[in-house]
DNA sequence: GTCTATAACCGGATAGAC
DNA sequence: GTCTATCCGGTTATAGAC
């Protein structure tokens, strides 16, 4: 397979979300075995859920479940664009209601929380790829460029959009960062068997206050040499993610 | 299969330490597997090693191998005892010279980066499942307590031992978040396509530095409530990895 | 009861005909 | 674009040897 049509085949958020609505007869099929999958995965788990069974769920063959999916893990980008568009458009009440930075970061995070909850038995298996630099699904791979940056600018709303004063080298960066402690709360929530995610939701409120608190005492002339230091870090760290090969 | 019989097959690091010079018939052969997969997948990477090949190159049946080795993931679990102790070799004379907490810790870090070099390309492997809370792999999971452990206990060496004055509600948090510290590192250093690993050693250097400052930083008196939440959240996680299904 | 081997099974992936 | 037939490799069942 070449590159032009893996990239068609990949990561399409704008194609992924009107799959409803889809006109052709390829984009009908493939939306067919994908919500077959997705349905599939949700019920009975990824690993118990056989690419023979998706096919004959979807009504096609197994060879053409495989002509539209490069593979079976492939079937959990469609997860990434559906997961993020509810995200969104939970967001957007909260976004309209809150001025302040906190209350504004808390509310994203707990919808995050919401709506990602039907997903958490198979959502293992989304971040399973999160370590491994060669798999195309992990969050910080190039394939996920686009997903990652939705995320990203989801976080930039979040900051822009607040009362709350930011100095302004740490409000350029602070999308990045939100998103990686966003990032790390997944991989908690993840591990999390506590009821109603009693656990995540605690540790949501608590970091959250932490990053107000962080972000009030960065004002500080006090703190400067160690305000510029972090600063510097996340462009090291930004650089490497844009650029992984020098 | 039991959960004695599995516990006698996984996770011992004293059993793995001493695969060298066993004695009884069966520890040498599970040992002459275990050696023949870790170099296997090293030459040719995880994938591409087949369960027949590793049989093969260590002279048993394939059978056999999976008499010692409930799945092919199982292989890797030698890695944690054998990078862990290599690494603490290394880290040794290390401990031993310096007496400030940054130095102790760079060294330790650097040190990491060293040994696991050899491996840096099936360690995505190794990490693939921390995500995972079903996989015994995960570093978070209960199965790893014993070698998460060894490793938190390595950052405690690295803070008891230094003469940098730490608060003492601090300095028991201490080695555990220095060990996700540690674990984010990793992350970064398996997307590290630099020369040398440069990228993750000035990372290091970086973030070693900003932990000596807010270690510093701790101690004013006007950052008191920021110290405090930040340990109680501490706790909150460690409740959470200790005993997940609350 | 400990160890070893052979023969299957199952499911992800591919080749090639239509 | 769709199918059938096949490969390949992780895993398991099971029978026997020590």
């Amino acid at each position: 397979m070449n590159v032009d049509e893996r990239d068609r085949r990949l990561s399409d958020v704008a194609r992924a979300k009107k799959s409803a609505e889809a006109t052709g007869k390829g984009e009908r099929t493939r939306a067919r075995i994908l919500d077959a999958a997705l349905a599939l995965f949700q019920e009975h788990g990824y690993e118990a859920t056989t690419m023979r069974r998706v096919a004959e769920a979807a009504g096609v063959s197994l060879g053409n479940a495989y002509y539209y999916f490069e593979s079976k893990e492939h079937l959990i980008q469609g997860f990434y664009a559906k997961t993020h568009a509810e995200h969104l458009a939970a967001c957007e009440p909260i976004l309209a209601r809150e001025t302040e930075l906190v209350e504004r970061l808390r509310g994203v995070l707990h919808a995050k929380i919401d709506t990602a909850e039907p997903y958490h038995r198979i959502s293992g298996i989304l971040f399973k790829s999160a370590a491994d630099p060669e798999s195309p699904l992990s969050p910080f791979s190039a394939a996920s460029t686009s997903v990652r940056n939705d995320a990203i600018a989801l976080m930039r709303r979040v900051v822009d959009g607040s009362k709350t004063r930011v100095p302004q080298d740490l409000a350029e960066r602070l999308p990045e960062l939100l998103w990686l402690h966003e990032m790390a709360l997944i991989l908690f929530w993840l591990h999390d068997r506590s009821a109603g995610r009693a656990r995540t939701r605690r540790l949501v409120d608590r970091t959250v206050e932490l990053v107000a608190k962080l972000v009030s005492v960065a004002s500080f002339p006090l703190v400067k040499p160690l305000r510029t230091s972090t600063l510097e870090l996340i462009d090291e760290i930004r650089a490497d993610v844009d650029s992984p090969n020098e």
